[in-house]
DNA sequence: CGCATCTAGTTTCCATTGGATACCCGGTTT
DNA sequence: AAACCGGGTATCCAATGGAAACTAGATGCG
């Protein structure tokens, strides 16, 4: 069970793979790639799409991805500047990825909802194992 | 592209899928679900295996999982009282989802370091498009 | 003319979270 | 009795996250 550095062991907080995991485990990082994945979309319409997504952190988030290559940020010379916000190949191989997740929580929602009704009617006196 | 909400749509913020979203896209849960996915798993052998991880947000993120039907806890009466904690079904098929996560970092560190590199040298310049 | 409005952000402020550390409890070894 | 395990809780402080205000260029509208 023991990884080899080499490979990428996440366990280690130094490890790069442990930093990549930090970045994509966030619930903005999903919901903004998932959608960006889909089509080019400009920095408002995924701020309306996303709910409780504020500006400040749509933009922090948006310029983690576009340094970690996951996005491209293109602005356009329009009327009010509009810009775009697209999937590069990197990125959508990691929606891919993430996919499965959105389907897992869609799929078990219920099996989880009622786990937590059932263990907060146990209170807290769930195990008294020998 | 309108999603019913009772299917569950994460873009909204009070859909549930999105509150499961919220636990499981988690560097910890992912971290620690994949260990004891592996084998049942003592508190402090978790402490010991994942690094940066503090008693504190352990115990926390253990009692999510717990709550979650994800984990199950088990205390012994040992010496020194043992707890272990173990998968259950619904974790497990939630470690299955996620470990092509791991994968996919592992596989894609580098392409990221050399995006971060590139972004960074192009520093604060990067799109002048028209 | 000048204020409101659109875009894409940045800044400010405050509440929540996370990490480090200390402590607790029961039991055991020395 | 003191130090030491295992599995936590309590406390303190720094970092993060969200709400809302503000910037800034350009355009419409009265």
């Amino acid at each position: 069970m023991l990884h080899d550095h080499a490979e990428g062991n996440p366990y280690q907080a130094d490890c790069p793979t442990r930093r990549i995991l930090d970045r994509i485990a966030d619930k903005w990082t999903v919901l903004i790639l998932s959608i960006v994945a889909g089509q080019p979309t400009r920095f408002n319409a995924l701020r309306r799409q996303v709910d409780g997504l504020s500006q400040k952190v749509l933009s922090q988030t948006l310029k983690s991805l576009e340094r970690d290559g996951l996005v491209t940020r293109h602005a356009f010379a329009t009327v009010p500047v509009t810009v775009e916000y697209a999937i590069t190949p990197l990125g959508a191989s990691l929606a891919e990825t993430l996919a499965p997740l959105a389907r897992w929580a869609s799929a078990h929602m219920e099996e989880i909802a009622s786990a937590q009704a059932a263990f907060d009617q146990r209170g807290a006196a769930p195990d008294k194992a020998a």
